[in-house]
DNA sequence: AGCACGCCGACT
DNA sequence: GTCGGCGTGCTC
């Protein structure tokens, strides 16, 4: 029996497979899906089986070693999923095999340096405490003696596949305080502990009193302390749940599934229309036909309501797999999904790749959001996943929304979707009413500050009526760019093709591509001239005319300068929500998540910075964002306010998206889309050719658009232009952008990836809608 | 990725 | 002469 394997080397040349014997006494348990022990070079590597056969052209096969795995960790559903990701998202197979699998069962290599002499030279004896040594973590130094070592044959190299360890935060606990030792620093490490009372945090205990583990581990032995696992699991309650009725509505939109065939389901639901309640009807009915759901959401730690209501509905059927798991929880919850101890899922992204192999329904909250496109290494798209799973297992796709994205739309009103509508709000209130301010209008009338007069007195108005606030600016720091009056310098990154960020509370100018600071010029360093001009408005700006406004109020700003985490964010959002400040200020990422019942007025200080951006959806990603920020408004009995700041009011982004009228946004958007010839309509794909040296990326986005260019005939080749920033940290980036008509320029451009696989100077990223 | 092979310049 | 720099090419 020969087994196709790929290998697990993440490289544009071992990107095929490779054949190897299946040694005969593997040849009842080798499966397709399973992660085998292979020879390959002259090192040992994991290589994933995906295809078993009889016969193979290459004539000197070698043997596999082992397996890796008994229980498989991929299949045969698995295994298909990536070639179909590799192959339409120009990515690397193993990339994508990787990317599927948990993280603590994950392969780690190393090398091991054998002694093979016994009177080394001092040199290597100061090296070889023990005969064997692991030499990945050595200095470049040591490392050469070794390998020089091993060339004259005194030394040998092997790779090992490290154990998968246990990486759950340990903890020492004292058991017995009057153990009696001679060793002060045993004696200080017992009144440590004994002070502490808790148990405290096993690798601090090793560095801070430089203990050994071997020396830890015969305290251990003596019963003088324990050694504790700190699982960390937040203790999840459970209320008692009554399934709210379903209303007739939602009763219509519940009976249009069809359990028992794959087809994709376009929920468009308004904000407050109960999608998540049909969510529970659903998953319900799979439940009871014995099959099991996936339900995924873009970030899990913002929407704790919708976790907390599955887990009062479903109790402990539920698999949570949060981004802030360790690995090893990630590994218990893939476990129970293994074993079946769970029937649904709930995650982000990832969670797709859930290995539930009676899947009876998959529903992707929020289907428009940006989190579902991977923007990096293997960049797919969980919708095109979560497609290919509904049909592999013939079982309906639901996308819930109350924004689709104008593809999905147009999808669904061609019967490609099926399209469900949920029209009006569950509790019957009406949508927030939305103001439009041109800015203009402002500067005429003297208002030099980024707040309109009308946000300002309603900011006031909320402030005295003691509600909340939220507003909204898509940019961080104090100013966006800094500028000599004398002689129109702009500061510039020094490695960016972009103006640097002044950030006040810290006084240093910062690159937000790059993250590189300076401290803050005094005079210009073109002219030397000390009229320094600070121009533009960021977050921080609008915290300090806030505060100028109201001084009393308490604020909360939001943005990548105040937050590390996720949780941080969701951290804020709970003070908010108990009303410990009156005004939230931040960027995109406040957009989404928790509802907060005092809130009763948005401001969207610049509505055109999304519609600005330049990319073919830039007004698709300006009307979500527009929706969703208003969508935070008056969400109890109070009446809502939203205040919608714009250079460009008559826009019908801007316009729509006031009266909260989807349907006027997508039929001029289609119509765009229809003239330009983009998405839905055809193919798009961004391709970035980079490099460090200027010329040479030139000269190859020249190369591929004129291969583009002369082999196609209906699709359009636009550029090379310079890319929106030109240069991000010392590199240069150009852009061809294709509009395909015909499925041969995606095969032009497969026969022209692998000649960029070889080159180091120029690198070929492709992007794909 | 990791390693061998091989072709050049600079030294015990 | 040879050691070691790194460019090229291969791994079932």
């Amino acid at each position: 029996m020969i087994a196709e394997v790929v290998i697990d080397i993440q490289n544009k040349q071992i990107n095929k497979t490779f054949d190897y014997i299946v040694p005969s006494y593997l040849e009842d348990i080798i499966d397709i899906g399973l992660r085998v022990k292979v020879p390959f070079g002259n090192t040992l590597r994991v290589a994933y089986v995906i295809n078993l056969k009889n016969e193979t052209e290459v004539e000197r096969l070698k043997e596999i070693i082992e397996i890796v795995d008994v229980i498989p960790i991929l299949n045969k559903e698995f295994i298909e999923i990536a070639k179909y990701i590799s192959s339409n998202y120009f990515t690397y197979y193993a990339t994508i095999l990787d990317a599927m699998i948990p993280k603590s069962l994950k392969i780690k290599y190393k090398k091991v340096a054998k002694l093979l002499i016994d009177n080394p030279n001092d040199e290597l004896k100061s090296l070889f405490k023990r005969k064997e040594i692991i030499i990945d973590n050595l200095s470049k130094e040591n490392q050469k003696i070794i390998f020089r070592a091993y060339k004259n044959n005194l030394v040998s190299i092997e790779t090992k596949i490290a154990d998968v360890k246990d990486d759950r935060p340990k903890l020492i606990r004292l058991l017995n305080p009057s153990y009696k030792t001679r060793s002060l620093k045993i004696k200080n490490l017992i009144k440590y502990l004994e002070e502490a009372k808790d148990p405290v945090d096993y690798n601090s205990i090793l560095s801070d009193f430089s203990f050994t583990k071997s020396k830890i581990e015969e305290l251990v032995n003596e019963k003088v302390i324990e050694i504790l696992i700190n699982d960390n699991k937040k203790e999840i309650i459970y209320h008692e749940n009554k399934m709210l009725p379903l209303n007739s509505d939602q009763q219509k939109v519940f009976d249009k599934i069809n359990f028992d065939e794959y087809k994709t389901y376009l929920l468009h639901g308004i904000t407050g229309s109960g999608k998540t309640l049909l969510y529970l009807y659903w998953i319900n009915e799979v439940v009871k036909k014995g099959k099991r759901a996936i339900l995924l959401v873009p970030e899990i730690s913002l929407t704790p309501q919708v976790t907390q209501i599955l887990y009062d509905t479903f109790k402990e059927n539920i698999a949570v797999l949060h981004s802030r798991l360790t690995p090893k929880e990630k590994y218990d919850e893939w476990k129970k999904i293994i074993n079946h101890e769970i029937k649904i899922v709930v995650g982000a992204r990832s969670a797709i790749f859930s290995k539930l192999d009676d899947l009876g329904l998959i529903i992707i909250d929020e289907a428009h959001d940006q989190s579902y496109i991977q923007q990096s290494n293997p960049r797919y798209d969980t919708i095109d996943v979560a497609k290919f799973r509904a049909r592999y297992h013939n079982v309906p796709l639901i996308l819930g929304t109350a924004t689709p994205k104008v593809s999905d739309y147009y999808l669904a009103t061609n019967q490609e979707y099926e399209l469900l509508e949920l029209k009006n709000r569950a509790n019957n209130k009406d949508l927030p009413k939305s103001i439009v301010v041109d800015l203009r209008e402002e500067l005429k009338h003297g208002n030099k500050t980024p707040i309109s007069y009308l946000l300002q007195k309603n900011l006031k108005r909320v402030y005295d009526n003691h509600e909340q606030a939220i507003l909204f600016l898509n940019r961080r720091g104090f100013n966006t760019f800094v500028m000599c009056r004398n002689c129109g310098e702009v500061i510039k990154c020094p490695h960016c093709d972009v103006s640097l960020t002044y950030h006040q509370k810290t006084n240093i100018l910062k690159c937000h591509h790059c993250g590189f600071q300076t401290t803050n010029l005094t005079e210009c360093p073109n002219c030397g001239s000390n009229k320094i001009r600070y121009v533009g408005t960021g977050t921080e700006k609008i915290y300090e005319e806030v505060s100028k406004l109201l001084p009393e109020a308490n604020i909360i700003r939001v943005d990548f300068d105040t937050i590390k985490n996720m949780d941080d964010v969701s951290d804020y959002y709970n003070k908010f929500k108990n009303h410990e400040a009156d005004i939230l200020i931040g960027t995109q990422m406040i957009t989404k998540g928790l509802d907060f019942k005092d809130v009763t007025l948005v401001g969207i200080l610049n509505a055109d910075l999304a519609l600005n951006f330049p990319s073919y959806d830039a007004n698709q990603i300006a009307f979500n964002l527009i929706e969703q920020a208003s969508g935070r408004s008056g969400r109890s009995d109070k009446e809502g306010l939203v205040i919608i700041q714009s250079y460009n009011p008559e826009h019908y982004v801007i316009q729509s998206a006031k009266i909260h009228d989807y349907e006027l946004f997508y039929n001029k958007e289609i119509k765009n889309r229809y003239i330009q010839n983009m998405p839905p309509f055809s193919t798009y794909l961004k391709l970035t050719i980079s490099s460090a040296d200027k010329k040479k990326a030139f000269a190859d986005s020249i190369i591929i658009a004129n291969a583009l260019k002369n082999s196609r005939k209906e699709s359009k080749i636009l550029g090379p232009v310079e890319d929106y920033i030109f240069k991000k940290n010392d590199i240069y980036y150009y852009v061809i952008n294709v509009i395909a008509k015909e499925d041969s320029v995606l095969e032009c451009i497969k026969e022209l990836y692998p000649s960029y696989q070889t080159n180091k100077d120029v690198n070929l990223d492709i992007e794909r809608e």
